[in-house]
DNA sequence: CAAACATATTTATAAATCTCGATATATCAA
DNA sequence: TTGATATATCGAGATTTATAAATATGTTTG
């Protein structure tokens, strides 16, 4: 990891939402109501509950997203007109052994 | 670790000074020169060699470390009039255990 | 194809952060 | 006590970020 990425990622972690995201992403089950077609969690949850859930604008929260995943720390899976989001967890790892 | 102080070591880490002045002090003796007057880098480093090798101004690097300080990222230590800076790594690891 | 739906991008304004110079405070040394 | 040194705080202008409405793009379905 070099110190840009790093910083990058410090910047999606400055904000209560996002952060917020990252940890209902550790137990996507647990924070989210099934999708009506996907049934499981495999690839993550979609934009809009997401959006729902964290009572944002759809705008700034399809931001925030495209940004997590540009720096690494989410990966995004298209399925059909859904955008499904996950954590990264080998970037996580990279960033935290960096800070480390 | 919540979320309120997890943030905050986010806006800590969201800038390349800041985060780099994490990694200059995991090991001072090879990234600044031995002090003056305390032979040792027990305390960490102190302000103006940190401000130095930044290359910033006085008082923006004294609010750097203040807010880095004050999240729990550092640890602060006065030795007359010279104030010590070292990482605190109880904090970063429950950070990074909170981020994983 | 047209309408409906999900997501992305653009544009704009308010709020926050960056960074510095100036100044204040604290400590040591003569 | 005075002067010098180290650090902290204040005030301000420049830059960046936050957030949303409007709009564009992509995808499915009738």
């Amino acid at each position: 990891m070099d110190l840009k990425t790093a910083t990058e990622i410090g910047k999606c972690l400055s904000n209560q939402t996002r952060f917020q995201i990252m940890e209902w992403l550790k137990e996507p089950e647990k924070h989210f109501p099934p999708h009506e077609t996907l049934k499981h969690f495999n690839d993550g949850v979609c934009v809009t509950y997401i959006q729902e859930k964290a009572g944002l604008s759809q705008s700034t929260i399809s931001t925030y997203l495209t940004n997590m995943e540009k720096c690494g720390l989410l990966i995004s899976t298209r399925h059909g007109k859904w955008s499904y989001l996950k954590r990264n967890e080998k970037t996580i790892k990279e960033f935290t052994d960096f800070l480390t």
